[in-house]
DNA sequence: ACCTGAACACCGTTCAAGT
DNA sequence: ACCTGAACACCGTTCAAGT
């Protein structure tokens, strides 16, 4: 009943991020419970509502944290200047993290807020930092006052190659016989350079 | 207490999926209970186990419905003959839903079934007819004897389109400011068909 | 100040019992 | 054959009570 000094919050939070992880991890976004966490981390499931607002937002957290190691696995991707080959790299380091951590990818993408409720900024700017290195791939076809058209391309070929991958992983696009996904995401990545490439050859000529 | 021939095994089916229906477009996926449900047609939570399996094939067999008024909104869209122009035309039809439908939508993309569940084939089936129309669309860009390379493409563009909408409705990819959606999707599409043509002059010639 | 544990208002799912 | 309603094993969340 009463005060423990076991842990500061920070450690609390460490754990309970941790706990939240290995769940999800092992047994799928549905074992995600508070009761489980608390369990897991040995203290009782109102602890986890000193450190979070409620589940939603201990969910997010744990997504911010995905989204780090995403951004983390995408940093190591080679970079050669060519943009097409750029891409490739950072879709295959996107494709190795689903493979290796399949129930974390899946609550990161296909894990909604309810209705009213926003990303908080401190989530906004992690996905921001993801943009960045597609932005980088893509640096070499923009000028340097046309950051702004670089950021919209960067977010639609993302968005893009993140549509193939997420529809195919939850069997939505399996309409009997299908490439697999890492051709159809080249054939995008391709296409949206050479297009990209007509417009602004033409429009710097 | 007894049986009740109040109404049909099919009359049932329909009571249950018309009440989802109601249930989801007020109060959003969460509100997706069996026993409101139940409660909507008036039956008991168990009366909804010998329609379905569980809840999850509840919700399969919803997003089905949904797939179909999909399709039936696709389908009523212009055809021109000009692939990107009748792309767009299918994108807005896309649009068009999800503003009027937002958490029916929400339900038929970002719920995914459990670990090993896969779709069924009646469900794959009707996936297929939404992608038959964006296959419609490229067709003029293909020959007769090349429908899996314009299978492939329409599976490609239409999950890029669906990757836009779907980061753009989570907030995914609101990244400081943003264009809109529809004019992301709009420089998807040219520039996928522009890239599709150039591959594809190349290998006519 | 922090943590507990019980409580409240819910869940999905099953199944004996009834007609 | 179908449907009920109670039961089981869970949920998220709150909060008085304890140290």
């Amino acid at each position: 009943m009463a005060r423990r000094s076991d842990h500061t919050r920070e450690e609390l939070y460490d754990l309970a991020m941790e706990a939240a992880r290995a769940t999800v991890e092992a047994d799928g976004y549905r074992a995600l419970t508070a009761r489980n966490v608390a369990e897991a981390i040995g203290y009782s499931p109102g602890t986890l509502y000193n450190l979070f607002e409620n589940l939603d937002d201990m969910i997010v957290h744990l997504n911010g944290r995905t989204l780090e190691a995403l951004h983390e696995r995408l940093s190591a991707a080679a970079r050669t200047g060519d943009p097409a080959a750029d891409l490739m790299a950072l879709l295959d380091g996107y494709l190795g993290y689903l493979g290796d951590h399949p129930n974390l990818w899946s609550l990161l993408f296909d894990y909604s807020l309810p209705e009213g409720r926003d990303l908080p900024d401190w989530y906004v700017r992690k996905v921001g930092l993801v943009m960045g290195l597609v932005e980088a791939a893509l640096a070499p076809l923009f000028g340097p006052g046309e950051s702004e058209d670089r950021g919209n391309a960067a977010r639609i070929v993302w968005a893009g190659l993140h549509g193939i991958c997420s529809l195919n992983d939850t069997g939505k696009l399996r309409v009997v016989a299908t490439q697999p996904v890492r051709a159809m995401a080249e054939t995008l990545v391709t296409h949206f350079v050479t297009g990209l490439g007509a417009v602004r050859g033409g429009r710097r000529s």
